[in-house]
RNA sequence: GUGGCUGUAGUCAAGCGGUUAAGACAAUGGAUUGUGAUUCCAUCAUGCGCGGGUUCAAAUCCCGUCAGCCACC
């Protein structure tokens, strides 16, 4: 019996921003929400006590890291990632589709699965749909995705096409070969930027009638516009009643315009890994910290912001801890960033209970630079 | 004092007669969107210690000079 649901709780007048709730075995999420990404077991340069007093109310792993390190023996006998990781609040686990598509490394795809090398040691693996699954499963994810196949979104149509009937069947596969209902399996749109492959990939997923699904094929080469336009397009084709995963995006205001579009979570290495290049991201627009004017600014990344980082440091010491690739430096600057976008969220959160995100959107998306 | 060696960007350094003087670090900008990110890209010497000379052509050869280092008195 699934222990997953998802519960609309409030939506924007004008447009279609929504507010929910998510409720999985270890725990609620309330949507729109940001997942932090926690590659192999942690997000980078911070740890779990850092994340609970941002209020991070769950992260993500990859699949295919965790396959290849620590493996599926120790993730058995260690309890899962939940287990590994000491940590009790929900995770959702990316299958593994983007990171062969997008890591230079031979691979095969073929009906059968995708045959590719690791990164490790360069030896050849194997993932099928079935075994992407299984594997999941060890995981023990709260959220699992199907295995997809990503293509480029400026590919042709014919290899958008290709790639986006595959995945259909791979969904299918995927959904049959789960074992634990408990938690969640989502499906993945394809279809890069051709309007009629999104609403396509969109239908036939939801005829396998998954309890989420996400918008796959994004910020993986389209313009900004080509990327609002897909986000709204194929958000609008996704059944209302089943939370929407915008998949790898994005800045501050790809998530405030996906918001707008009704697309209700999110993930995103910006904020951690420009982090460790000195970006820091506030309600005014970025402060690259790297810049030699900085050397000198005793203000705070942000005078408004109420972070840890923020009551105590100044921008001088932060420049001075990232030009010399101090850890500390990553650390305060991804604790910031990790802060601000958890606050922009539930901000938004907010404004759509209060009937307000329209004019709360309109004037985030004008008054700062991205 | 004598002999030798060395002087090229903020630093280290290639070049040893022939087009616009390698490269690295630093510096200064920029990039980064389901983390192979302590990454990637761009800019950065009208000038080779200084002054002469030889040559069609000199950072490269010659003379002088200054500075540093080493050895010997």
């Amino acid at each position: 019996m699934s222990r997953f649901s998802f519960e609309l709780l409030a939506k924007d007048q004008q447009t279609e921003a929504r507010r929910g709730k998510l409720n999985t075995v270890h725990g609620e999420i309330q949507t729109p929400v940001f997942m932090s990404v926690g590659t192999f077991g942690s997000v980078r340069a911070l740890d779990h006590v850092d994340l609970e007093t941002i209020g991070v109310q769950i992260i993500l792993g990859n699949t295919y890291h965790l396959y290849l390190r620590p493996g599926a023996d120790i993730l058995r006998e260690r309890g899962g990632y939940h287990g590994l990781i000491h940590w009790n609040a929900p995770i959702l686990t990316d299958s593994g589709g983007f990171q062969i598509f997008s890591l230079p490394h031979q691979r095969v795809v073929s009906e059968q699965g995708v045959e590719f090398r690791s990164y490790i040691d360069q030896a050849a693996r194997f993932f099928s749909p079935e075994s992407n699954i299984a594997f999941q499963e060890t995981i023990g994810s709260d959220i699992m995705m199907v295995l997809d196949v990503c293509v480029p979104s400026t590919s042709p149509r014919d290899v958008a096409a290709k790639a986006m009937e595959r995945t259909h069947r791979w969904a299918k596969r995927c959904k049959q070969a789960q074992k634990n209902h408990a938690n969640a399996l989502f499906g993945i749109v394809q279809g890069a930027i051709f309007e009629d492959l999104r609403k396509e990939s969109a239908q036939a997923l939801s005829e396998l009638d998954f309890p989420g699904y996400a918008i796959g094929g994004l910020a993986v080469g389209e313009t900004d516009e080509e990327r609002e336009h897909f986000t709204k397009y194929t958000a609008k084709l996704l059944p209302v009643s089943k939370p929407r995963y915008l998949m790898g995006v994005g800045t501050p205001h790809d998530l405030v315009r996906a918001i707008r579009a009704g697309v209700d979570m999110f993930d995103c290495i910006i904020p951690t890994n420009h982090a460790r290049q000195g970006v820091a991201y506030t309600f005014q627009g970025k402060v690259k910290l790297r810049r030699a004017v900085f050397a000198t600014d005793e203000t705070p990344i942000d005078t408004a912001c109420g972070c840890f980082v923020c009551r105590r440091y100044s921008r001088a010491y932060l420049h001075q801890l990232i030009k010399c690739d101090e850890p500390t430096g990553w650390r305060l600057v991804s604790y910031h960033n990790t802060w601000f976008y958890e606050r922009l969220m539930e901000r938004c959160r907010a404004e759509i209970s209060a009937g307000t995100f329209a004019s709360f959107s309109q004037w985030f998306l004008s008054s700062a630079e991205d």
